[in-house]
DNA sequence: CTGACCACCTGACCG
DNA sequence: CCGGTCAGGTGGTCA
């Protein structure tokens, strides 16, 4: 679907991940009904590993935001500022309804 | 009944005042009913003038707190963190079903 | 716009 | 060392 190149604060004390607006509405729209409380969303990991992470919109700022369960995948994949996360579909049939996240160090790239 | 020694949370800006867990549940329990809309719980201060706090649990914190309220007794007595603030109930009988308040500066101990 | 209030969230710390 | 506690936060709402 996309990446995103983590900023400082995506992988600081403010506990959230921006997602740019446009992947935003493309790929995890949000209806009048989820927009109150947002949605939980369940990716899973290359290691099999499930994550789930509060996904919603912050009026105050306009923004698209993952939350709750975020610093956790930070901490674990001990994610940098200029490190990417990709977020994809699976797109086998086995797999085409499920939610993947990825992430790649900078100095790897 | 108890006192607390107020951290810099408890009287700056977060407006809440943490009730450490054992006395909240000794002294403030919540029943079931109660546990949703909180209580209103009113307290005289030592000037005979009468303070009223909600008081209620916070599910993500699994904490008890005063709230509303609780701000314009940090004000007006000028609270400042290491101060201690003891909640009593009336001894005398003429008091026994009353609550009160009382505070103690740091610098007085 | 500002500040109080409300219902959440998290990490550091400690027994 | 694990789990509970709680100090220190957040965005949203409303007067």
């Amino acid at each position: 679907m996309f990446d995103k190149v983590v900023t400082p604060s995506d992988v600081g004390k403010l506990n959230r991940l921006v997602i740019p607006k446009q992947h935003a509405e493309k790929y995890f729209p949000l209806d009048a009904t989820a927009n109150e409380k947002g949605l939980l969303l369940s990716f899973e990991d290359r290691t099999g590993k499930l994550w789930r992470f509060r996904y919603s919109y912050w009026n105050s700022s306009q923004s698209y935001v993952m939350t709750k369960g975020w610093s956790r995948f930070v901490k674990e994949k001990r994610l940098d500022a200029g490190d990417t996360v990709s977020f994809c579909r699976g797109a086998a049939e086995a797999t085409r309804d499920r939610l993947f996240i990825d992430w790649k160090r900078r100095a790897d790239l």
